[in-house]
Order: structure tokens, then C-alpha cells, then sequence
RNA sequence: GGGGAGGUUCCCGAGCGGCCAAAGGGAACAGACUGUAAAUCUGUCGGCGUCAGCCUACGGAGGUUCGAAUCCUCCCCUCCCCA
């Protein structure tokens, strides 16, 4: 088995923990945050600048890389880093978020989920627990991540104890189906903000014995004490010898909390969108580059960052580049972000390392309230 | 000189007697964005006021009408065609 995961080290004041994990195209030292490149691309960037940038593992998409190109295509290419020219490692996301975020082109059944195409209306796809184990087998990715229902937020009791079972049930058959030995399976807990049905969920999947655990259902609009509080009730289930997985998270703030609380693993969209949008991260808080106030400003984003866009161009410049609509601005924007949040997460492991997170923390939330003031 | 088209709120541009502070774009200003249907979306966008409402507005000046951006008269200005 070419997936294995090792704890270095906890920290004494929190559940944080460092560690790394082996895949086929290299290691990944965690805690970790993973760029989301859901067309095998993470939008604007080469795999070269996210070398650069530090990235260790990104991730990716079944459900819209088997709409286009087509998983078949890229098993021909000898799998998705082969196609997209990255040769570290992938995760793959099995479609389950987009049985959340494209809830009015699809229809749930035991079976599996029916995805109208949401790029032409057309050809309807059923896509199985089966299906997209042999989607993600196809695509190559190191970690493949078992099909679910990102159940919808709010949900009743009732709802989110269905949608639970089924998601177990899926998980089950996701295990089943699995043939290739290097790639890692992860399960997906669910139970929307019970803290019983999280608890529960997660017992069922580490019965079932995953490679890692993740949990899903979250940041889908609940407060984040909700959300936090789920982590609490998840995380104490989990065996410490494997990685969990928090998914679709978040802020940096966010991050934070989930290390603290013994996250291993990170991925969102908000770095790379809200860097498209104008919108940067620093140490002081949010830029809204598009503002008046930044017309006539010769400082960069964050003087505090060691970033390539940071190093050579002004907030005034970068202003100018999106109210232009030039694409620069949005690939100058990305660098800036993701460089944020991968800093971000190497300060984490680098005071977890040194015994000091709880200070790095108090220290961290205590900043970005007083930017806030 | 003759013939024709037109001047609308920051810009473009609809409206062509009341439902018009005036459609729709753009610009501007602000906000949102959490396993990406996202270089996207939302809000504000004449002034004052707590809703009501009041004031100033559709080139200018008059006029018709209960009522005009819309109809009439004259004037000013732009553009096109023919000389």
C-alpha cells in the first residue's frame, strides 16, 4: 500500500498535530492546505508557480472532469497528473459537493445520484458510489475521496440521519469497489450540525477502516460555533494513526480553529475566488483592492508578505489591472492569496514544531480581532 | 444655399400627454464569496426628509393642457446628404 500516514508530533495545549503522509508522487507534511483545481487547473496558475508557491497536494474534481474531458480521456494521458503536467500529489473530490451546490440539476436515490449536465442542460449522468470510485480510478488521483450527499443546510433530524445512512451505505460500496491498491480512500463524515449523528458517523466509517477520514457537510452555512462544535464531536471518534480531512475550509481563521481542534488536512475555493473577486487575505485583514482608497496606494497588499506580487507591484497598480478587467490582475491576485494561506499553514506546523501553536493562536485571533476594530 | 436626422439624469441610450426622478447598458461607489455552474453575484447610484412627502431635472425661452421629457412657436447647438 503506497498511502501511509505518520503522526510526529501533538502539540501538549491543543489537539493540533504534525505529521506527513506517502502517496505515489511524493510526500505531504501536514498539517496541509490543498488549492482547489477542480478542471486540473488551479485557475490562473501553472504547476510551476504552485511549486513555487509551496504547494504540496491539490484538488481536484470527479464529477466535472467526467463531464469534460472525460475520465477516459485522462486514464489515455496515464491520469490526471500526467494531463495536467503536476506531478505531486492529487486528491480527487468524489462529485459529493456538487450533489450539494448543483441541488437543482440532480436527483437522489439509493442507487446513486442522476447529474443533469449543467453545461448544456443535456444528457443526464448517473453517477453510483461504483461509478465514481471507477471515475476517480480512472483519473489517478493519490487520494480518492468516497461519494456522499453534502447534506443541505438547514436539515431536520429526520433528514440528516437518512442522508447519513445512505452516505454510510454509499461508503460501504465505495470500499467495495475500489481495485486500485496505490490510490487512498478516504470516508466522509456527515450528520449536518448534530453533534450525535457526527459522533455516530464517524464511528460507522472507522468501522469500516479508512485511510483517512474526512469531514463534510460543514461551512454550508451554519455559524461557525456550529461548526466547530461539529469538528469537537467528530474528531474525538477518529483513530490518531490517520489523517482527517476538513473539507471545503475556509477562512484563515477557520484553519486555525480546525488545527486546533486536530485537523490535518484544509481545502477551499475562497483564496483563489475571492482573489479573482478582489478580494485579498493579509495580515491585517481583507483587501478590497477595487476601493477608492487604494487609487493613489504605492504599497503593496501586505507589506508583510513575501510573495512575487508583493515584491513588485502596488495596491494602485493592482487596483488599475482590475478595474481594466486585465487577466494579470487575476493571476497576480491568486499568487498573492494562495501564498497566504500556504504561509499560513507552514507558520502552523513551524510553531506546532516549536511547542508554541497555543501562543501562535491567541496571537493570531487576537490580530485579526483588532483589525476588525 | 437646399434636403434630412437629432439634442434625455456622469457616459451611451430607451421613452414620445398622466402609471417618469425617467427602461436597459456602462462607469462609479460599496458588499458578498468556505469539498468552484463564479474573471461571479448583490446593493446604491439628482438633493432633502423617519414612511408620507417636498424640491431640482429631459438644449433655451415662451405657449397649449387639469397635467408636458413627450404637443405648438421661436431661438441656440450638433451630425449627415446634395450644392
Amino acid at each position: 500500500m503506497s498511502f501511509g500516514f505518520t503522526l510526529i508530533k501533538k502539540d501538549p495545549g491543543s489537539s493540533a498535530r504534525l505529521g506527513r503522509f506517502t502517496t505515489p508522487h511524493g510526500e505531504v507534511r501536514t498539517p496541509v492546505f490543498m488549492p482547489v483545481g477542480t478542471q486540473a487547473t488551479v485557475k490562473t496558475l501553472s504547476p510551476e508557480d504552485l511549486v513555487a508557491l509551496g504547494a504540496e497536494i491539490i484538488l481536484s474534481n470527479t464529477y466535472h472532469l467526467f463531464l469534460r474531458p472525460g475520465h477516459e480521456l485522462i486514464r489515455e494521458f496515464g491520469g490526471i497528473q500526467k494531463f495536467m503536467a503536476w506531478n505531486r500529489p492529487v486528491l480527487t473530490d468524489s462529485g459529493g459537493f456538487q450533489v450539494f451546490s448543483l441541488a437543482d440539476l440532480r436527483k437522489i436515490t439509493e442507487d446513486g445520484v442522476t447529474f443533469q449536465s449543467h453545461i448544456d442542460g443535456g444528457a443526464r449522468h448517473i453517477i453510483t458510489p461504483e461509478y465514481a470510485v471507477e471515475i476517480q480510478e480512472s483519473l489517478g488521483a493519490d487520494i480518492i475521496m468516497a461519494f456522499d450527499e453534502c447534506t443541505p443546510y438547514p436539515a431536520t433530524k429526520d433528514y440528516a440521519l437518512e442522508s447519513l445512512e445512505r452516505t454510510l451505505r454509499w461508503a460501504k460500496r465505495c470500499q467495495t469497489a475500489k481495485t486500485n491498491k496505490d490510490q487512498a480512500l478516504f470516508g466522509i463524515i456527515q450528520g449536518s450540525m448534530f453533534p450525535d449523528l457526527r459522533k455516530r458517523c464517524a464511528e460507522a466509517l472507522v468501522d469500516m477502516d479508512f485511510d483517512g477520514y474526512a469531514l463534510g457537510g460543514l461551512s454550508v452555512g451554519e455559524t461557525k460555533p456550529m461548526m466547530y462544535e461539529m469538528i469537537e464531536a467528530s474528531v474525538p471518534a477518529l483513530p490518531e494513526e490517520r489523517p482527517r480531512y476538513l473539507m471545503g475550509v475556509g477562512t484563515p481563521e477557520d484553519i486555525v480553529e480546525g488545527v486546533d481542534r486536530g485537523i490535518d488536512m484544509f481545502d477551499c475555493v475562497m483564496p483563489t475566488r475571492n482573489a479573482r473577486n478582489g478580494t485579498f487575505f493579509t495580515s491585517f485583514g481583507k483587501v478590497v483592492i477595487k476601493n477608492a482608497q487604494y487609487e493613489h496606494d504605492k504599497q503593496p497588499i501586505d507589506p508583510q508578505c513575501g510573495c512575487y506580487t508583493c515584491a513588485n507591484f502596488s495596491r494602485a497598480y493592482l487596483r488599475h489591472l482590475f478595474n481594466a478587467n486585465e487577466v494579470l490582475a487575476l493571476r497576480l491576485g491568486t499568487i498573492h492569496n494562495l501564498f497566504y494561506y500556504i504561509n499560513l499553514i507552514r507558520t502552523i506546523r513551524m510553531n506546532i514544531d516549536k511547542g508554541t501553536f497555543t501562543e501562535f493562536k491567541k496571537d493570531f485571533l487576537h490580530s485579526r480581532i483588532q483589525s476588525v476594530l
